[in-house]
This record gives C-alpha cells, structure tokens and sequence, in this order.
DNA sequence: TTGAAAGCGCTAACAA
DNA sequence: TTGTTAGCGCTTTCAA
C-alpha cells in the first residue's frame, strides 16, 4: 500500500499555478482571482487533496487545537462542561485535545507540558484544585489558560464559575427557613477552595444570618461517590442534623438512598439540597432540590473567552462569574 | 512578550554537537556514547528544552495522536468508554483529540476528516450506527479504525463489544423464566444494527426457546432520555406488558420512575431489566437489575487493538467479544 | 559514535 | 494578482 498522499505542490501543478497561490485559495485569502480560485478548486476535488494540519501548524506556528485537563471524563459534572467545550470549539474550528489528570498534581503537571509540546494554542483546566506546582507551569508558559469550573484564589489566569459562596448560602438559607436548626454541610476534601472557602463560607454566613451556631460536627468531609454518601448516614443521623447542604450529586444520592435504606422520609423527617443538578437529581424519588449551575455553558463560555484570549483580542473582564439558581423539587419542604 | 523557544538548535549549539545527536538522545537512540548523552541531558535540563511534536510530527509522520469519534461525551455510557480508551492511550504515549458527533452522519463524516487532516495515527469511533457514507471514508483511508461498543455487519475494521444477542438473549430468558408472558422489548431506534439486528434478534430467540409469541404491539422504538422513558409507561402498560427488557439505563430508570409514579410496583407487579449496569442502576430504588458491560475495558482494548493496527503487528483476530453478564439487583423477582 | 544535509508540507514575507 | 523563496523544528538517510 504506498502512500497516495496529495500535497499542496501536486495541486499547484496541476492547476498550473503556485504553491503560494494553492495555500492562499485554501486559506480564504481574497486576492486570488475568481477564474484562478475556480481553477484551484476544481483540481483540489479532483485530486482528493486534504492539507496536511501538522504542517500547516508548524508553518504558521498555529495548531488550532486546544488543550482540555479534566480530572474525569466519565464523571457527570466534568462532562457536561466538556460538552460545552467541545462545542464552542467546534464552533471556532478548534479541536480539542482531552486528557484525565485524576485531579491529582503530578499529572496534572504531565499532561500540562505534554499539551504544551504539542503546541496547543490555549489550555482549559478543570480540577477541584490548583496546586502551587500547576500554577507555576501556567506563569511559565505564554499559552493561554482558563478554568472551567475551578477556582483559583489568586486570579492569574481566565475563569469561568458561578459565585459558590452566594449559592450555598442561598441553599442553606432555605433549609434555615424550613425551621433547621442543625443544617449538615457535607462536602468533598475542605482542602479544595471550592469547597473549604467558597461554599463553607457560604454555609457560614447563612448560619450566622439565621443566628445558627456554627457546629463542627455537622461538617462532613468524604470523596464524591454514591457510596460514600450512603457510608456517611449513619454519622449524618447520630449528629443530630435534619437536613443537609450537599456539594455533589452522586454524593447526595448516596445519603438519600442511604435515608430510604434507614427509614426516614425525605423531606418530612429530613431535608435535602443538592449542588449540580444533573441528572441523577431528577431520576431520584423524590427528585433532589439543588443550585442549578449552567454546566454546559461554564464550560462554553471558558471555551469562548479562551479564544479571546488566543487571538489577543481585549478582555473586558477574565474572571467570568455565570449566574446560579435554587430549584426545589421534592427534597426539600 | 518575546518567543523564548529553545529548539534542538539551541541545544546542539550549546553542547557542541550536531542537531542529529541531541535527536539521538531525545528519542533513545541507543547509539551515543553515554558521556555525550550525559552532556546532552544536562544542557536539556539547563535550557529547559522541550522538542516540538508538530515538527517532530512533520518529520516523522507520526503525531502520537488518536482521534476519537464520540456521539456525545456527556452520555454515561460514552464517557465510560471514553475513559478507557484515553487510559490505554496514555499508556501507550498517545494524547487523544475527542470530538463529539451527536451520532450523525454529516458530522461524522466531517469530523472523521477533521481528524484525518490532523494525521491522528488511529481512529477510535462510537457511533450508533455506521452509515455507508461513514463506511467508505474509513476504507478510503489507510489509517486504522476500531469500533468501540458500536456494531458494524460487514466487518471491514476492528471492533471490540460484547455480544449483544446473546446477552439480550439471556436477560429475556430471565424475565419468561420468572413467568412473564408478555415481555416488552424497549429500545433506541431499530434502524441501529446494534438494536435491530442484535438485541432484537436475541429478544426473538428467548421468546422462542420459552414458547412465547412474538408481538410487535410489545416493541417500543424511543429515544434513549429520562423523559422519554416517562413517556413511555402508559403505552407500556396499555399493551399488557408485565415485564420489559430495555436497552438503555436512562431509559430504564425513566420507565421505573413512571411506573413509580402510576403506583406499580417494581418488580412485585412489573420487571424490568437493563443493558449498562452504570450508576444509574445502582441510584436507583429499587436497583435495576442489568445486563453487565465492561465498559471501562471496552474502551482499553479498543485502543490496545488500535495499537498494534498502527504498530502493524500481527492480529489475531480484529473483532473482540467481551465477556459480559446479568446482575440481578432490585427489578427482577 | 557522530555530523551534514535533505526533506516533511505548508505559510508568509518579498518581489514582480 | 501571482510567484519565488526562505524557513517552521525536527527526523533520517548517508558518509565519515
């Protein structure tokens, strides 16, 4: 089978013209004349040519792909936001190179110089928490970067996030006004910003409005699967709380079916909201209350910005904050 | 902001050697004598070289890139497949470019070409359907292709799945063995070999083997969303259905959900039984009982196959059957 | 064990 | 409006 591939030198032959005038038909670039174009095309079709993108990205230092680190594809809440991602992309004719880091910062640190190598044109960065280390590869490199979802206390670079402090503190408002007075926040690791400052300052503030002590009993730490919500019901029930703020999905189904599992009714012995509003908050009987956070779009809107960035274009503002919602549905009274 | 890119240039310059010996060293080659190579390194280290993929791409005409055609990342099923295949590809050195296709054809097409333009080295494609268009593109290029959880009858690339009739097979036979006369067969389009071809077929041979008859008033035809199963349930009971095999977990837990909400009970009054076994079968109360697919592994060896296609190594055979299974969880009696 | 030099396929000045 | 000609940064013969 030997290698039929066309280049750009085959087609200028043909079509009785130069390279520079092939490369600037296939390029869009106005000054060629009509005939000339006509001419070029109709040999591109016939001979089946396909420019060759690697050298067209060494060429013109440009590779039109983007470089996306997410911890875990097959996690729901990353997902959505990769769907977003890969759509804007599309939408700018970018393609996007998806790599899982586990969320850990050795390979978050990896996978970052690997993309680097390979001369993506920006980086969107999802992980619950940016390390020292990943934040020096950001200032060491000119690449544009952004987190979706994810949050960096110090703003070097673009994000793209809803306010988690203002939402938790909506969320646990609610279940203060439902007459709770012992409100659980259970959450993933407190290390992770998002979670230890963001949304548990929420928590706080809303205890503190409510005139709720402020109980370090009711703070639960576990990793976000479904079965570590259904391990933690047991701690849940012996705090003492009748409701729970909860920052994942998975995790809140756990606890839920956990309840059921016990016997307590959802919501009348015991109150629940959620933080993502995925899927699983609906097929839940009964459906999960929770923030509702425009997944898709954090993850399109970073995509959006990153291309401003990537064409140097003025940035009114790189840290984009995308508003938040409480929807109640059955969990909650 | 000036371009501070260190090439190999650089770092033969600062060495005193030749362009060739610090590509020996950056790839390996075993031929340099090990005092250079040290020398080498340490300049690498101290200028804080890294090589340029894209040349190294231009050059070499391999990327260390695999593209990875996906109906939607945002789906469980596709995204567990999707972890698999970047795992295995990490493994073997290759990044993944992923592009979603929303199971089209026109966009497949598209993106197929997208990818190809890119040099990816292999095509990894999940798609519910393989339509001709789809098909001549991949015998028109010589890169390799393996189908990952999709089905395709003529055989023409690699494919890894499990074997859908048989474990459609097994799943109905489960539900006539437990008594039920009228079993629904629920599913995705049928115009999908995947649907029409393998679990119908396998429906077909369980009624057979237990002497029921077959109706086409118990087959329903419905997209694969919550809702939608929702949708179906009073068509469902309407037909005098007492038992359904359905092909999707969303689906599945919408039908349950409905069920749920006309106060059937499951599976005292109604079973049902699913085909992914994802988290959905196990958030849900009662749990569904599943077919079992190793999903995760569908996708590692889909691309071990790739590897050794784009390694030309000897194949065994191109078409891989997974072991799968049926969990019996809450659904079934 | 090392180096020289010719590309890989394209873009982008610069000229014409 | 079109063509000529350097590269882009690397790999890979071929010689030495």
């Amino acid at each position: 089978m030997e290698k039929q591939t066309i280049t750009i030198y085959d087609v200028a032959r043909e079509a009785n013209v130069s390279m520079a005038t092939v490369s600037r038909v296939v390029n869009g670039n106005p000054n060629v004349k009509p005939a000339t174009r006509k001419k070029v095309l109709e040999v591109i079709d016939r001979l089946d040519y396909r420019p060759n993108a690697v050298a067209r990205g060494l060429a013109s230092k440009k590779t039109t792909t983007i470089g996306v680190i997410i911890p875990d594809v097959s996690n729901m809440f990353f997902s959505s936001l990769a769907r977003g991602i890969d759509d804007v992309a599309t939408m700018y004719k970018y393609n996007i190179i998806l790599a899982n880091s586990d969320g850990g910062s050795t390979k978050e640190v990896q996978v970052l110089n690997n993309l680097l190598a390979k001369q993506v044109d920006g980086i969107i960065f999802m992980g619950h928490r940016i390390t020292d280390e990943v934040r020096a590869e950001f200032s060491r490199s000119k690449t544009p970067v952004v987190l979706a979802g994810s949050i960096d206390p110090d703003q070097q670079v673009g994000s793209v996030n809803i306010d988690y402090t203002e939402a938790a503190k909506e969320a646990v408002s609610l279940l203060a006004k439902n007459g709770n007075e012992k409100i659980a926040f259970i959450s993933g690791a407190l290390i992770d910003a998002i979670n230890g400052q963001n949304r548990l300052t929420g928590y706080k503030e809303a205890l503190k409005e409510h005139n709720l002590e402020y109980n370090e009993g009711l703070i639960f730490e576990s990793p976000y699967e479904f079965k570590d919500g259904l391990a933690l019901v047991d701690r849940i029930l012996n705090s003492g709380a009748t409701a729970a703020y909860i920052t994942d999905d998975e995790l809140a189904i756990g606890v839920l079916d956990g309840l059921y599992d016990h016997g307590i009714k959802v919501p009348d012995d015991f109150e629940i909201i959620t933080s993502n509003n995925s899927l699983l908050t609906d097929v839940a009987r009964p459906r999960l209350s929770s923030i509702t956070q425009p997944l898709y779009d954090i993850g399109a809107v970073s995509t959006r910005l990153l291309t401003k960035l990537m064409n140097k274009e003025e940035i009114e503002q790189k840290t984009i904050v995308l508003p938040s919602n409480i929807m109640e549905k059955g969990s909650t009274k």
